[in-house]
DNA sequence: CTCCATCAGTACCGTACGGTACGGTTCGCA
DNA sequence: TGCGAACCGTACCGTACGGTACTGATGGAG
């Protein structure tokens, strides 16, 4: 009892024990590998040295194995917020630069993709609870980096905007495009990789042209 | 035989019989109605008034199936060419916004996105036969109107830009953003779709910003 | 040392699906 | 009228999965 709670404190503090989350780890590895199909209990429990039992007792469900894997996943992503530091139109392009670099690598992830695939793939059935989440862990996380560089951005008169949802967007489109669904679709990613410093610059540089301030 | 013959003549030139477009079409709505899930041999026979045995000697295997769904779909949606009328800056911003809103319609319909979503399901396991199939069939398509409009703009000395493909994928993704993503998350696109022609003109608008010849 | 909780491993159950086989029916054709 | 092909409906088979129950081992607490 005592050695359980330990093991909690000592956890990314997701209310999860070091061996429930070593199991997601291996629940994650293995939806990577072979999708949603190849991510069974048997499969899960075998590949994590756990038992069926102990799975359906942590989690409940088949269900709440994977919201577990959502919320895990999430947890371990942490966005660095922007250096509040005084900006210069330099500093400014510099950081949307690295916030577009970011946002490739982050989709083109592979635990990424294949979680968006699981979502996806459940969202036509009933709820769409595991897209819900992946929306408000992900695009929330990111979308706030976003806004506060942007917001910073015209607090130094360095952008300019009306509505910030707006100018997020079309950052966002610029930067991905169409490339996040293609990735989705299985299209390589490895062609693709190489080019995403120079489609970052060449998105924020877009960008700036709608949005930057003419001095 | 001869029957089948004068039926497959009298279908769509995709091959197939009348009755076997009718089974797709049950097919496609009932993986509308209940993803992929409910999209069984036994469901679709029952759905169809058809024999499981049929469904087999005319389409092979489950994944057959599918294949025969996404093409029968793509036979359907016919892309209409771009008048190669004398453009001004007024008719190339209609048709612009015309193609964004015939892209969001598209995106957001109900076959689309299930198609999406099987293929996307799909695409883990090895082949990703069906998201090569979507892609084909669906981008290519709809990106060569795209790509017929910027170039008679570019023709017409009313857009100026190096690389068509840059400049569609810009178009892109003004025009769609996270939402395509989004939707197929499970996101009820019933509120998005009253604000999809305000959007167009929005992002067609940047992209006149950003490729447009000022004169 | 004893008790008790936890867990791994496995066996088990019900169900549902993909795929096949078979009897009965319709319909074109000779 | 009789033949044969296509086809519907259904029954059937093997398998695989989600979920449960049981057994034995481990290890900490009193």
């Amino acid at each position: 009892m005592q050695g359980v709670l330990e093991s909690r404190v000592a956890s990314a503090g997701s209310g999860l024990t070091e061996r429930q989350s070593a199991v997601l780890e291996q629940a994650l590895r293995l939806l990577v590998d072979g999708g949603e199909k190849a991510l069974t209990t048997a499969g899960v429990a075998r590949a994590a040295n756990c038992s069926k039992e102990s799975l359906y007792k942590w989690f409940g469900d088949r269900d709440g194995l994977l919201s577990a894997m959502i919320g895990y996943q999430a947890s371990k992503v942490r966005t660095l917020d922007v250096s509040a530091g005084a900006l210069d139109a330099a500093a400014l392009r510099r950081h949307l630069v690295a916030f577009a670099t970011d946002l490739l690598d982050v989709l083109s992830g592979d635990v990424s993709l294949a979680l968006n695939r699981l979502a996806i793939g459940q969202a036509s059935r009933e709820g769409s609870k595991l897209g819900h989440m992946l929306q408000e862990r992900g695009r929330r996380q990111i979308g706030r980096r976003a806004g506060a560089l942007l917001e910073a951005g015209r607090k130094a008169r360095l952008l300019a905007f009306d509505d910030a949802e707006e100018a997020y967007g079309a950052l966002y489109g610029l930067v991905v495009s169409d490339w996040h669904l293609r990735m989705l679709l299985g299209e390589e990613p490895s062609e693709m990789k190489r080019s995403f410093s120079r489609r970052a610059e060449r998105a924020v540089d877009a960008f700036l042209t709608l949005y930057g301030k003419k001095e």
